[in-house]
Parts: C-alpha cells; sequence; structure tokens
DNA sequence: TATGAATGAGTTTTCATTCAT
DNA sequence: CATGAATGAAAACTCATTCAT
C-alpha cells in the first residue's frame, strides 16, 4: 500500500536532507532550528514537517544514510592483496570521502563528540565487528613479515584521523593554508606516510 | 576599587568553568543550557549569571582559557634542536593535551565543526603566523636533509590529526578498544609513525 | 440546478458523520481533529472538506441529527394514557435510547458540560416549553391523585439522569460490572424505581 | 530535601489548580488550551510552566486531588446503621458533593466520557473494589428483608446518576428551571425516591 | 471526486535573562 | 551571595483550511 514518491516528494526530500546535512553537521543536532532547515530547503516549516514528521527523523534519515556507506572502504580492504597497496588504497577511498562528503564527516564527528547517543550500538556492534575483523587481517600480515609490526587497531585511528581530519578541521585548515585545494597535497602526503608506516 | 575574588568567588567560578566545560565541550554552544550547566556547577542558575554575565561570557571564558595554552605544544618547537626528536616530542606534547585535557580538546572541535565564529580570527592570525613559522623551520630540515621532504603544513596536520583524534573521538575508540587506556599504545605508535614519517 | 445525491456522496456523507460521532462523542469538539475523523472514515482530509465545508459544518449537522429525534421519547407522552403506564414507557423509551445511540447520548452530554455554545438557544425555547408542557401533564395527574405528589420537573430530570447514565458513563459501568449487558438489568430496576416513585 | 511550599508558591498552585479546574471540566483535557489556564489564573504562560511542568501535569493533580474525596461518601455506608437512613444520608452525601463541587463532578464526567483513559485503573480497582463491597452489604440488607429486593449495582448507580446529573447538567437543569436553585427541591425528591425504592 | 502539497495561525514547551528580596 | 519568581522570545510541532491538479 505504500505509494512511490512523486517527484515533488523526491525533490523536496532531497532539499530537506541537503539543508539538514548542511545545518546538523555544522551546529549539531540541538543546536539546529527547524528555522534554518527550512530556510536552506525553501520550504516552509509546517511543509518541512509534511515530510519528515519530526526533527529528529530528519537527523536520523541522514545518520542512517551516512552510516550506509561510511563503512564501505574499510570493508573493502582485501585480505588476497597486497598488503601495503591494500591499505594505502584503503586510506585513498577514505580520504576521497572526506573531499566528496565533507558534511557527511562533520555529521558523523558531531555525533561522536556529543557522546554518539544514535549510534552507540552501531559502534559496539558493525563497527566493532568489522575493525576486529579487519584488524585480524592487518596483523596477519605483520606476523608474516609483509608489513611493519605496527598495532593494526591503532594504524586504522590513524587513517580515520589523517583522513577525516581534513574535512572535519577544514575551516583550520583553510585559515592556515588560504586559497589552496589541500587534498591533493594531503594525497601525495597521505602516500608518503602510510608507506612509511608499513615498511616492513 | 575592584576587589580581589573571594574564595567562595574562586571555588564557583571554577565550578561554573568546569561544568561549563562539561556541556560545552559535548552539546556546542547552541546545544547547552544554562540549566544544564547550573546543575553540573551546584548553583542555581541566577547565581551562576551572578559570577558570568551570560552564558556567552562563560563560552568565552573557556575559550580563552583554552587558547592560552593550545598552541604551546607547537611554540615549544625548537628550531636549534634535533629536526626528529623535535618533532617527535612535540607530537608527545600534543598527545598528553589529549589525554590531559579531553574536553578542551573537544570544545576546540566543537568550535571548529561549527565555523569557528569565536576564534575565526585567531585562526587567521596567531594560529597562521605560528605554523608558517614552524612549517618554515621544518622545511629548513627537509631542505638540509635532516627530515624527509615532506609537507610541513600537512606534517603539522597529520600530528593534531592523528593526537587530537584520542580525545575528540574517544567514544568510538572505547568502542573499538574496550577497557583499554588507549593513550599507552598511542604513544607508541605515534613514535613509529613520526619516525618512519621524518626518516630522512 | 441542486443535483440529487448520488450513492458515493451517500455512503461518503454517512462515513463521515459516523466517524464524526465517533470522535466528537469521545473528545469534544476542540479535541477532537480533522485528521481523526477523516483516518475514521477512510477518506483523505480534503476530501473530508470536500462533503462538510468545515469541522463546525461536521459538528452542527450531527447535533441536528440527534436533536431531530432527542426529544422524541418525552414528546409521546400521552395526557390521556394510564399516568404510570405512560411514564414507566416513556422511561424505556428513553433507555432504549440509551442502548441504540450511546454515542448520540455521550455528544449531547458533552454539549452540555461543554456549556451548550450550540444548542443553549434551543435548551431555552423548544426543550423548556416541550418540558413545561409535560410537567403539567404530569402535576395534573398529581393534583388528580393518580400518582405520588412529585415534583414533576425533578421527575423528569431523573430519568433522564437514571437512563442517560448508562450510555455516559459506560466506561464506568463496565468497569463495574465487567462483561454484563447492564441495560437488562436497567430495564428491571427502572420499572422498580418509577413504579416505586409514582405509586400514590 | 524538597522545600515546604512558600506562600507565594500556594497561592499561584492554588490559583492554577482552581483556574484548570474551571477549564478542563468545561472542555476537557485537548480541548483546554494553557492560555486559557494562565489566563484565567492570572500568570503569564511560561509562569504557569514555573508551577507545573506540563499541562498534563496540571490535569493529573487535578484528577488526584478529585479522586482523594471522590469515593468518600460511599465510604461512609456503615453496614452497622440503619439500611434505609444509611443508603439515604449517601445520597445526600453525593448530592452535598455535587452542589458544593459541580466543577469536580465535571471534570470527572469529562474523564469517564472519554474513555477514563487516565484513570481505568483506578476504576477497575479502587472503585470496583469499594461497589463490591457495598453491594454485598446492600445485598444482606435485601436478603434480610430490611430493604426492598433491588439489585445492589444498579441502586448505586442509579444514586451516581441522580446526584451527579444536577452538576454535570447543570446548563440543561438552569434552562429547564431558570432562576431557581434546584438543590432544594432535589433533596426533597431524592429523599422521596430512595425512600420508595427501599421500602421493603 | 479525490488527493498530494502547502500554509497561517495556533499550542506546548524551552530558555536566556531579569527582578525582587 | 543566593534564590524564588517572572517573562519575552523562540523553538518544535499541530491543525483547520486552501490550492492545484
Amino acid at each position: 500500500m505504500t505509494k512511490p514518491p512523486t517527484r515533488i516528494q523526491k525533490r523536496n526530500q532531497a532539499a530537506i536532507m541537503s539543508a539538514g546535512l548542511d545545518i546538523f553537521s555544522q551546529f549539531g543536532f540541538r543546536g539546529t532550528t527547524l528555522d534554518q532547515i527550512a530556510d536552506a530547503a525553501g520550504l516552509s516549516k509546517p511543509n518541512l514537517l509534511y515530510y519528515f514528521p519530526s526533527k529528529e527523523a530528519i537527523h536520523t534519515a541522514l545518520l542512517e544514510r551516512l552510516l550506509e556507506n561510511w563503512l564501505d572502504p574499510l570493508k573493502a580492504l582485501n585480505s588476497g592483496g597486497d598488503p601495503v597497496q591494500e591499505i594505502i588504497a584503503y586510506a585513498h577511498r577514505k580520504l576521497a570521502l572526506s573531499k566528496d562528503y565533507p558534511r557527511e564527516s562533520r555529521l558523523f564527528a558531531n555525533e561522536i563528540l556529543q557522546g554518539a547517543p544514535r549510534i552507540e550500538n552501531i559502534l559496539h556492534t558493525d563497527l566493532k565487528q568489522l575493525v576486529d575483523e579487519k584488524a585480524a587481517v592487518i596483523k596477519g600480515w605483520a606476523d608474516k613479515g609483509k608489513i611493519a609490526p605496527v598495532d593494526p587497531y591503532h594504524l586504522i585511528f590513524s587513517i580515520w584521523a589523517l583522513t577525516q581530519h581534513y574535512a572535519d578541521f577544514d575551516v583550520q585548515v583553510q585559515a592556515v593554508m588560504p586559497g589552496s585545494d589541500p587534498y591533493a597535497g594531503a594525497a601525495t602526503y597521505l602516500d608518503h606516510v602510510i608507506s612509511r608506516i608499513l615498511q616492513p
């Protein structure tokens, strides 16, 4: 009985998601007002609530969409591939995520900063399980001497930190390196860093 | 005629600062209410406003106190010291800041995520100037072949990212590595990373 | 040029009336929403307003339909009949109204509780006139010694109270006598009560 | 640690309770607005919410206070007393309640009409238990031939109906008997009715 | 007829701040 | 110093009604 969304529905839902992403990623859940989102989406507040039943619903939808792809770069780490190449490729996929979806990264950062009330259980289940699995792969590589004997958890943390920093702390990066696209330099630097870390 | 603060004044101001730090660092400026701070400080709301004229004032005081020491680790980078040792020592000072002052780190992260409305000019002046200066030092070391020829700006960013991550994304780190103190492992890993990055 | 209502029109108008009766009788005018009525009637809100121009219109239509028959039991009180039999028969007609049209009874009760804003004038005209007339009849019977010398107004009130109670306070009756049909016992009891009251 | 209420607190809480009783008893829960209550209490809306945390809380407080005394008249029915006198006295206590607390009676009526969502469980526990107990007493009297063999449950319902009617349907009573105090006549009539009903 | 889309006017509640004591 | 009392402005959400198709 659920009808397919019409064109207008699609357009407005997309506008709300984009506007919500803009505002939520900047001000966090409680710091965001429906007025801001409605303004940014070009809709009246009641009309906005015609498409999403509540502020919470918009935020939840955004977090869910975010989480659909958030772990993909790590999932794609292939235990059968060349260790160094695999990890470098992973770091680049993660950096691309920061470059192409910086608002999503900041939304995630906001959620974590606030204690992750809405995704706590995902962190403890899906995320932990995936990291454990991939950490085991990396540890296997290290045990075989294919990469340097680093702690695989901290290696993964470092890739998260190094790549997400460019999205989350964008304002600071821009202040220090005004007018430049930092992602080109970041990619080169990342290559250097990861390969050096891993060199057996 | 301004009288020196009494013991009670000092105690209450400190309580407010600590409570404000707790809440602001978690929920951001707009997501924080005076009620929360007053509760956490064990004061009534009007009494709280007796010590600070407004919500903004508490936040400002916290940011100012934060900025007093925030750049110290980088300032201490000594152009006359051993390049690798200096940079590693800097990274360790920064990591210690994350460990000892995680709330301050999150307050800073919140401010940056929100577009740094209150410290934008500091980023463009003090911070940029300091980074430019230290980047020049590092570049000098690289030009002389004392360290690997890395982009000094991205090197500094990476040290920020690697160290602040443990404070800012603490919830996520705890979810992935439950029950452990991640800072010990982080220090070891950091040694490895920085020394590898810099090896000429 | 006004066309006669089609089958669909009739069906939908009836559905709206029934749904409106359900909700209005439970929540009162202001406590009822068009959404509730539209849901219960299986129509969309705009379609509902195609049949009735406003919420008020539905409520008015219901009250009007209610009032068409509300006074019939009393009107049928025949001054030429046997006094006791006439009054007992009246009470039974009233009890049947409660049993067969409990929602209408509750709609009326709601209206009265709210100060009867919409039917105040009917109370003061039609109702008062009818009650005065029938009270005179009853008084005549009492004066002639055909029934006990009771105040005819309070007698009429008591018949209203005794019979409407089973519809209006249904929830309470069901709570006290769970699982039973109270109307059978009520009828027997009513016979006893009215005949005892009236015995000369 | 709970402090005793100050004079202002007492005054304002009482004003809110009285104003809430006025409005809730007339319009029901959903039909009542805080604006109405605040106006009637002579307070601003936020100040009203300073004393009661929500609209629901005011309503709950009123219902609770109501229920404190609502069952007292029936509780006082003494199995050791003279049957007819006891039941007549009970009816008079109940009528006095209607006379002295008509708004409370209408609040209760509203709650029942709406399906008793907030006191349903009290109806099924406290009320049912009390009625069962007193019905047993009355049945004992009937079995011994001290009163007529009436159904004790319907007897109790009839006393409720006969007495509450004057409070709940006050507008209608006033319309039919304008300018009079109906309670005097009601008391006389009630004497007549109950004694006749019970005559063995 | 029917419905998806839209909204102005409310309604409940929150919150930073002020006032009086 | 401290707090109970009070409030204007705003925020989240509701709802009867209108519009366009």
